[in-house]
DNA sequence: TCCTGTGAACTTGTTCACAGCT
DNA sequence: AGCTGTGAACAAGTTCACAGGA
């Protein structure tokens, strides 16, 4: 048993993925699945698969493979989804509303409880059951123990937001604007930049 | 010289942050920057940025560091973002709209010269300039030379959508999709789950 | 002196082969 | 027999230390 190795960040990485597989295949009514059904769902070979797991613990079954079921309450639990995470959102822009209404957030576990902008005419207003509020009392989501928020502002205003968030005691924070944060080392940043992770495709073509 | 050395893939995903960062400091009339002064943009140490940058040529001035202008149009060329990217965009909803209207792929060097949706009501409208055609004429790209496509539909139809494109000759497909999408291997495929990043981040809570 | 460019050492991550359980 | 779990071999990627030019 290799729980107290050292668990690489790729396999981390790769844990969401294994994740949304297994959420597919209940859906699909599947109780057992092997890690080579497995690695068609998420293209990476059966052992990869196996190694990853097995970090975590022995989930599987020899001869049969890994229960649906109780591995996605593994996988939850390992990456702390089995807990509702609140969630705040940024900036109710079209790609900010666009999030808002995404529906993959949930089946993850994450619940966006709180909507903010900083335009007047947006403030008020409401998308799905939330109101937008102003982006100036963003400090009072401390009081709601928020760990998680996602910035979909313009990047000119990213920096100021997420020394709020941080501030108001946010430890997770994914940006999806183009600008490059600045934030304690505690917290943890990922930035996913759309035209960015286009810009390496045509390299290959 | 390494120039013929194989370039590691990670390198090749860095390569458009170098840009990025390139691009800010030329805004900011900056002539000249070093591997050290690049680092506080990008979050590489020193040395990493010089071996990234040295296996395409040996672009900087010792004593100096690399002159910003220049490296810019190396690395557009080496990613091949100096000729205009032309893209298509298929999906108009929510996060389509917020993709086709914005301005970080432009300076890139992506273009996207047609939007497509199967929604009645959506087709013939407009976004920005560009009226969206029906789905079903996406075949109609293949005169077009358009080698890059975005997937922002339903994860139900991105399926068919990516085989529509594969036989339209698109060869580079960024899907923001939940969807697993099975292409040809010379078909590259980045996939941008947007629940999925926020998944490993309360990991590290 | 300052900073780049890079082979070599090192670290991290992946694949393999097979032991072991069902 | 079939499939997992995992140490060990292997591969990939990162860091370092320093040679060499401005």
């Amino acid at each position: 048993m290799m729980r107290y190795h050292k668990v690489p960040e790729e396999t981390i990485k790769r844990m969401p993925q294994y994740l949304r597989a297994l959420l597919f295949l209940r859906q699909q009514s599947t109780k057992y699945i092997t890690s080579r059904g497995l690695s068609e769902y998420v293209l990476l070979n059966p052992p990869q698969i196996r190694k990853d797991l097995s970090y975590f613990g022995a989930f599987g079954l020899r001869g049969t493979g890994y229960e649906v079921e109780p591995l996605i309450k593994q996988i939850r639990r390992i990456l702390k989804l089995d807990v509702e995470q609140k969630t705040v959102l940024v900036g109710a822009g079209r790609l900010g509303s666009a999030i808002a209404r995404f529906p993959g957030f949930q089946r993850y576990g994450f619940n966006i409880t709180d909507i903010y902008d900083n335009a007047g005419k947006r403030i008020g207003k409401k998308i799905g059951k939330i109101q937008i509020k102003d982006v100036a009392k963003l400090n009072k989501i401390k009081a709601n123990s928020v760990k998680i928020a996602i910035i979909a502002t313009p990047p000119e205003t990213a920096q100021q937001i997420a020394d709020a968030l941080v501030k108001a005691g946010v430890t997770s924070i994914l940006n999806l604007t183009s600008a490059y944060l600045a934030v304690p080392k505690k917290v943890r940043v990922r930035t996913v930049d759309l035209a960015m992770e286009l810009g390496m495709l045509p390299y290959y073509t």
